[in-house]
DNA sequence: TTTTGTTCCTAGCGCTGCTAGATTTTCCTG
DNA sequence: CAGGAAAATCTAGCAGCGCTAGGAACAAAA
């Protein structure tokens, strides 16, 4: 028993190494840098030990991933309980989450826009991820009215996801973003009451 | 004269040759299969050909995408002409964004979504690109108000884009994409009067 | 027909993700 | 402590990638 669970052990740590490894390589230098060569010789190990904890490259950036999940919906959660009042809220998670994909470009990437092909709208969804959004859903709920709570989240995660990528991708200058905000604010909290 | 504008003809010919093979072959098996190996068998030629035309696969992607703008310029233009008021205006381009996402989503990836770096927010912007955001634009125009119609243009469009994106990489289950959209618009046409 | 200039291809570099097979290390047994 | 089974790990290599140098083949001019 001691011996194998010193092993479990063992590998455990390991396999937290690679992610984190992964992850700030992917954050220093972007994706295309973290090479399994790369990743390899940053832990200290042969290309092959990679492979013996991931199915591939793409289960690393996966496992990364689930990491951002759980930053994200911290910080979604801070930002929301933080807020005075219902448009407070909707405003704060929605900074937050821009800011969030501003700050860690790579990180957001892996979550979002790669094609890692984590359970999303299943049950098999990982944990952190549907956390993130129940607080999104709590900010958007007083808005909401009439309407389906969680379809109208999902909607507002796709404005801030589409506003969040666009301005990633040079696609929309970063210095009005505050103000595209602003007007897609305006829009989700006018008839709520 | 003559010979040499054969030869320009000639050549011009051939690079539009290269663009549509790229883009039939990222329609049919996606970008990762667009190598230049198998693009330069497709169009006939040897590898070193393509880089004669463009500085590298990238540029090659890029040339698709313009392609892609002029195409979804198009179809913004025919969804909103056909509009009978305002409100059917903004659905209908909005419907109609998504939709060209989802039914060319390599030429999408192209456009939105790789790094291909296109001039966007600036002078030198393509054209057919700039002709696409006046259609958006011109059907956002009624739902404005006394806000900034570009930067309202923008967001909208953002929406779109997020609502496309998340739902091309399965994070959006397709079904209830339609209501996602109408939730969406009630809240871009409230305010018009 | 030879020369000149252009066009194009062959061959190859350094890299990628990934894996088969050999080797080393670890552990249990006598 | 020594020998052998089992597990962990590495070396070496495959097929493919984007891209390019240098030479062969062609077309146009003399």
């Amino acid at each position: 028993m001691t011996i194998q669970s010193r092993r479990e052990r063992e590998r455990a740590e390991r396999e937290k190494l690679i992610i984190t490894a992964a992850r700030e390589l992917a954050e220093t230098e972007g994706w295309e840098a973290v090479t399994t060569r790369r990743l390899a010789e940053r832990v200290e190990y042969s290309q092959p030990v990679l492979y013996s904890h991931f199915k591939g490259k793409d289960a690393i950036m996966a496992a990364v991933a689930v990491e951002g999940f759980a930053e994200l919906a911290g910080e979604l959660r801070a930002a929301r309980t933080a807020a005075r009042d219902a448009d407070d809220a909707l405003a704060g998670v929605g900074r937050a989450y821009v800011s969030f994909a501003e700050r860690r470009p790579a990180l957001y990437d892996a979550m979002f826009r790669r094609g890692v092909d984590l359970p999303f709208a299943t049950p098999q969804v990982p944990p952190a991820l549907s956390a993130g959004f129940q607080e999104l859903a709590e900010a958007v709920r007083p808005h909401a009215g009439d309407d389906d709570l969680g379809l109208l989240t999902e909607t507002y995660w796709a404005a801030l996801h589409g506003l969040a990528t666009l301005t990633l991708g040079g696609r929309l200058p970063r210095e009005l973003h505050e103000r595209r905000l602003a007007l897609l604010l305006a829009r989700f909290t006018a008839g709520s009451g």
